[in-house]
DNA sequence: CTTGACTCTTACGTAACGTCATGGTTTATG
DNA sequence: CATAAACCATGACGTTACGTAAGAGTCAAG
């Protein structure tokens, strides 16, 4: 027999959770003294384990109470929609961040680039719509040169490249974790900029043209996003990292 | 001017979320006429836009209040602080969710397997502790062969295998959204399946012992989370599709 | 003048306790 | 055995951002 500073102690709770849990039935002491003095059987400890187990979760202390009480309970079922909420959850959060972002992009002024959709666009009426900005950007003729080039291309070639452009951004993303600085994330901007050259001359202007034009374009933007909800912040970083890092080396 | 419910309706709000934003400072008329009403002048739609705008961000109502109304509060930390809390929780509800999970495969049995620790293991002290499991598991010659031809690689390759083990899983971790029967990823678990060579013949059953063992060793399971934290299922269910898919393919 | 739509303030409910406040009980100590 | 320290109890308020009445006053239209 525990009294509640006994029990609360074994389990590392407050006394006051142990009467909370008692108020509203999720775990009743064995007995109460003529004092009104609780008394725990050892029993609850286990039972408060589970207890703060399925708590440390994030689960409702309604929904334990099912589960500790009610033997009928699906309990598989319960965690697996448990899960299914703790999913949704980090997607909403995800594009917070992503909104955060953009605010803060937008606030700092890092924005007005150019525009351009790599491995979906250079095809149909979007094209002429950024192929007008590049220009402006890029100057004409090299613009002209890239849709030539490209327009060069089997349809399987065509189709073969993109494949390859998603390779790489997959890649990037699955370094989002280690940040932009990572060597690998470094290699696989290498292979983005050999990837270049299947549009056009891969200069290092152009490439930091396209590490901030997510932000001024909704479906560039999009595309990124599908991809992972941090890769456009990330991208913008480590190219810019790597723009920089390959500039100084040359000035050396 | 617009009165309580004019400015709700304009914004989308309840009467009841004007009243709480007055109550609290946040948002108060411009003026109160003699019977009590409150009076909104058109500033307060564009301060009730921005404030409905961060409130969407899961910002605290305190923190808007010095947002919107303490000029020399700095937003653009504010906001960054914000992602980095948004950031934690996302952390947090993902190490939720691969404790759910693990859960769940302890109550439903699909555990039980072996261990085996790859790219990183295959050294020192551990490795004995898994011989011993996988000896019992795959036959003690087969296990002595597979440590003779690993020791007989040299470092710098032994480094080179566990750093072409990372990118395979990493590549996994890319597709991770495209869920375990997509194309890519069964891809991958072919280049797995070669890959595995360099540690021991690579059968079906090994392979699929490689995906099920993640959930008895915390080490193992750990260096797949560190990769990503999902991917310790989705190895599980990718694998077990790919093996079945083989072994059917077998039978006809 | 009545009716309906609108307004106000007051106040409880939400989840899971933390934090007093007040008063009774047990245990240890002198 | 008296007293203090430690422990027990219940009650109630505070936390967040409102939802949901309740009761009462106000305004415009018919």
């Amino acid at each position: 027999m525990y009294t509640v500073k006994q029990l609360a102690k074994l389990a590392g709770v407050s006394v006051r959770t142990l009467h909370y849990y008692d108020e509203i039935g999720l775990l009743t002491p064995a007995s109460v003294g003529a004092n009104g003095y609780r008394y725990y059987s050892d029993e609850a400890i286990y039972l408060l384990q589970q207890i703060l187990f399925y708590r440390r979760l994030d689960m409702e202390l309604s929904q334990i109470k099912q589960i500790i009480h009610d033997r009928r309970f699906d309990l598989i079922s319960a965690l697996q929609a448990h899960r299914g909420s703790l999913q949704e959850e980090i997607q909403r959060l995800q594009t917070l961040i992503h909104t955060v972002d953009a605010t803060i992009m937008d606030l700092t002024g890092e924005i007005k680039m150019s525009k351009k959709k790599l491995f979906e666009g250079f095809s149909e009426e979007k094209q002429k719509q950024y192929e007008q900005e590049a220009m402006r950007r890029w100057g004409e003729d090299r613009v002209k040169q890239s849709t030539r080039l490209w327009n060069s291309y089997s349809a399987q070639k065509q189709e073969q490249i993109k494949q390859e452009g998603g390779a790489i951004y997959t890649g990037l993303a699955a370094h989002i974790g280690d940040g932009p600085q990572h060597p690998q994330v470094q290699a696989l901007l290498d292979r983005w900029q050999q990837h270049l050259r299947y549009f056009y001359e891969p200069s290092l202007e152009v490439l930091r043209g396209l590490g901030n034009a997510y932000n001024e374009d909704p479906d560039f933007n999009a595309t990124f996003t599908a991809i992972h909800p941090d890769l456009p912040a990330f991208l913008q970083k480590a190219i810019n990292f790597y723009v920089d890092q390959i500039e100084s080396k040359r000035q050396n």
